[in-house]
DNA sequence: CGGTATCCCTAAGGATACTG
DNA sequence: CAGTATCCTTAGGGATACCG
């Protein structure tokens, strides 16, 4: 069963859920979190990139993190990766279906933060005045 | 000035970009994304809690990392932090508005990730068969 | 209850060099 | 071009103990 439940109990909800331990969707969630997974998704969302293209938007990456955090992606099945046996070779990176709706919601989510980019820049200054 | 953008140019979009180095929405979006972030905000999501509690809902934290997080996001403007001095004290925690609308999308990317289980764990088992 | 302080160890991740 | 391999340093984060 690939699904999994936070509490348990005798009667165990087969529904899965990012509180508990273990589950997929948690590992998933921890795996698009990281600072370089997030901006790989939104740099795919908006089209395929090449390796070192991709690494030229991703500003200050490696190539170690990139092509890390790339092959996490592909394995969750959120990038695809077309190899073109040329010389030199051509490598192309993009979004699977699944992760086109993950990159959509990242991006919901980057365009809130930087719409309250003074909001937030206000609330450090406060909290950081109160110390 | 609290926006920035990704390029340096001889006319720079004043607009917030999390592609720039070192741009607060960067930061922000880095915050939200570590582990113990990403689940105290969806806890807090489903309203207020205090902190052993949350600690509770958030299975696998220790206390150290859950005050580091929750001091991280009040910084950020996207959780308060109400102290009732009674004995034994209590302290509540909640979102902010701000708070209420990084919930609400980080929560739509759960439910996604938790509906795509199947999909997600599909993709896993075929790319470590193929290697 | 709601933390902070300390210790300590692992793993993230940058720099550099090399390969198909 | 598109990586892999190695080294090395830092910082994330768990365990434990203690305080208001």
């Amino acid at each position: 069963m690939s699904t999994c439940d936070s509490e348990p109990g005798p009667s165990p909800e087969l529904v899965a859920d990012v509180f508990a331990r273990g589950c997929t969707s948690r590992r998933t969630l921890e795996d698009i979190g990281t600072k370089w997974a997030q901006l790989a998704l939104l740099a795919l969302g908006e089209g395929g990139y090449r390796f070192n293209a991709l690494r030229r938007r991703v500003a200050g990456v490696s190539e170690k993190m990139l092509s890390q955090t790339l092959q996490t992606l592909e394995r969750d099945g959120l990038v695809s990766r077309e190899v073109v046996s040329t010389i030199p070779p051509r490598v192309e990176y993009a979004l699977t279906p699944l992760g086109e709706e993950v990159a959509r919601r990242l991006r919901e989510l980057a365009d809130l933060l930087e719409r309250s980019v003074p909001l937030v820049d206000a609330a450090r200054n406060a909290y950081d005045a109160r110390a």
